[in-house]
DNA sequence: GCCGTTTTCGGCCCGACTGTTTTCAGTCG
């Protein structure tokens, strides 16, 4: 049986949600999510860890029950324990944990007293008035439930970055206009980068709150005004988007920042890394004692404990302040390092501009290289390249080579990988490219065992140079699909392909984490725009920032190559090379 | 439930806001 680290992590987190509605101890409690979250994060199987011989109690988090239960879960794919917690509480419960405003506390109410046992009675029961009954709960609280949970059931899920940007650009405008509101940031997962957002998280300087906040509630398109004080509020969006802000005095502002930017575990590890060296670090300030001994910059803040800053992307609890303290921190990839980009389409397939407007469009981003790689023949509703077409865009290509200098445009393909791994183009066809872009887009719901073959397969073919979006995952709509990833990693650096972090806002694929197993790996990624229009070019920011998250400097990026230092990197494999 | 070179027991990050309360519990980030 194979049970991978995310099923281990989800059954870790049930047992916390379900012993949260118990009441259990917060600590035990906290020991579960803490391990859940690791193994989310491992890059390394916890099966193979296991088979490797390693001892699970050297986990950090885990000791001598939690290595049981692991042990447990990979035997047998269950565990005893939530079998036990599920029997003694209806399984739905754990839902109503995500509805905002409902905690363990009052879900364990709620089951108890009003025997509600899902979202939807929860719901009926607030609409009936039946909660403001209960001991602790009153109208106002049975309201604010009530619309939290027709929210919750309409299904309002995380925004992608790309989407959040928008909102959080217009944010930042409303706010500056405030007069006295020195700095303005939109901190939390949005400055991370992550590749979706579930709120934003405004933070403003300034000496007066109260009339910051009374801006921010008047920002357009807010729905709901869900809690307002004097530097603190809290408002939905038409949208759904749920917005929070908080204002501080200038003297605390990189304080609040790294406060406010997280991740909750980042500064979990910081404060206590703090509170070892007798400090406290709280969002006005570190402080020692009474006294304040830093906190108007982020930097202030990290020199307090020891540390250089640490760039906002990396800033997960998964090994950065270890490194930080080392001094080995990775210089991570900047927007302004990338020479060029491989992988876009023009109105030959797909896209919406053409060759020579895309090329225009390279040119001004600065660009030496640039390759239209289009989809290959079996993506018809995409107008695929047939071989004839294909040859007269490498002509079109050449001549557009040979009379505009300042920018070479490489010629490729986005060849698809059939279902049984083979090619959609014939070798003698991709042998006239400067690359081949290999890409699954189809039958996603193969075996794990079958995708890694599959994929395997092709990337035998010596013609294959980058393997395009390498999960498939589309963000909020599709999951990746099931694959193993390390094995392709792996194989990649044998053969010498390079592995795509496709910039798209829809995939931004690989992830962060996979960006970094890539690396550890030695495997150099290409942050590509996979750009459809003249303004995709502008998805390479999403790119560098997922590429950034996974701790990806500019040396282990592709296409931060010069175009003299590039080509032989493509070409390696066909020369005969490993 | 985990952890430890001051500890193997007694800690475990910390503050704001809301709504319910007569001093605070619950939730959130």
């Amino acid at each position: 049986m194979s049970v991978g680290n995310l099923a281990v992590a989800a059954i870790f987190e049930e047992i916390a949600d379900r012993l949260s509605i118990q009441g259990a101890n917060a600590f035990r409690i906290r020991a579960y999510r803490n391990a859940a979250r690791m193994f989310q994060e491992m890059t390394q199987d916890l099966e193979a860890f296991v088979a490797a011989g390693n001892d699970l109690d050297d986990l950090p988090g885990v000791g001598p029950d939690l290595a049981g239960k692991i042990r447990e879960v990979l035997a047998t794919g269950k565990c005893a324990l939530l079998e036990r917690l599920r029997a003694e509480m209806p399984p739905a419960l754990t839902d109503l944990l995500k509805v905002p405003g409902l905690g363990p506390k009052r879900v364990g109410a709620l089951w108890h007293d009003l025997d509600v046992r899902t979202p939807e009675q929860a719901l009926r029961a607030a609409r009936d008035g039946r909660i403001r009954s209960l001991p602790g709960f009153g109208e106002k609280t049975e309201r604010n439930i009530e619309r939290a949970l027709a929210v919750h059931l309409s299904k309002a899920g995380r925004l992608k970055l790309a989407l959040a940007a928008q909102y959080a650009e217009s944010l930042a405008a409303h706010l500056r206009g405030v007069p006295g509101a020195d700095q303005v940031v939109i901190a939390g997962s949005y400055r991370r980068m992550r590749e979706t957002v579930g709120d934003l998280d405004v933070l403003v300087a300034a000496r007066n709150g109260k009339a910051v906040v009374e801006q921010f509630t008047r920002y357009p398109g807010v729905a709901d005004v869900l809690s307002q004080g004097g530097t603190r509020a809290s408002m939905r969006l038409a949208g759904g988007l749920q917005v929070d802000l908080r204002v501080v005095p200038a003297e605390s502002f990189g304080a609040a920042l790294v406060y406010f930017t997280g991740s909750k575990a980042h500064n979990i590890a910081l404060r206590t890394m703090a509170q070892e060296r007798g400090l406290r670090i709280n969002e006005y300030g570190v402080f020692r004692g009474k006294e304040r001994i830093a906190g108007e910059t982020e930097e202030s803040v990290y020199a307090s404990v020891g540390l250089p800053p640490i760039p906002p992307e990396l800033r997960e609890d998964r090994g950065e302040l270890e490194a930080a303290r080392l001094g080995r921190l990775p210089r991570l990839v900047e927007y302004a390092d990338l020479r060029g980009d491989l992988h876009a389409h023009t109105t030959a397939t797909d896209g919406r501009n053409t060759l020579e407007e895309m090329a225009a469009a390279a040119r001004a981003a600065g660009f030496e290289y640039f390759a239209i790689t289009e989809h290959s023949r079996r993506q018809a509703m995409a107008h695929g390249l047939t071989p004839e077409r294909l040859a007269r865009q490498i002509d079109a290509i050449d001549w557009m080579n040979r009379h505009a200098g300042g920018l070479r445009i490489l010629k490729g393909i986005e060849v698809d990988i059939l279902d049984d791994g083979s090619l959609d183009l014939p070798d003698s066809v991709l042998a006239r490219l400067d690359l081949v872009v290999a890409a699954v887009h189809s039958r996603f719901n193969l075996s794990r065992a079958g995708q890694t073959a599959r994929i395997l397969r092709a990337l035998d073919n010596p013609h294959v140079t980058l393997l395009a979006h390498p999960t498939g995952r589309l963000l909020e709509e599709r999951e990746p699909y099931d694959v193993d990833m390390l094995q392709i990693i792996r194989k990649a650096r044998a053969l010498g392909i390079h592995l795509e972090v496709n910039a798209h806002p829809d995939r931004l694929d690989l992830g962060d984490v996979h960006c970094r197993m890539a690396k550890d790996e030695g495997v150099l990624v290409a942050i590509n725009s996979d750009a459809h229009d003249t303004a995709g070019l502008g998805n390479l920011h999403y790119g560098i920032g997922q590429a950034r998250r996974g701790w990806i400097t500019a040396g282990d990026v592709l296409n931060t190559r010069s175009l003299k230092e590039l080509l032989p990197l493509l070409a390696r494999r066909r020369d005969g090379g490993s």
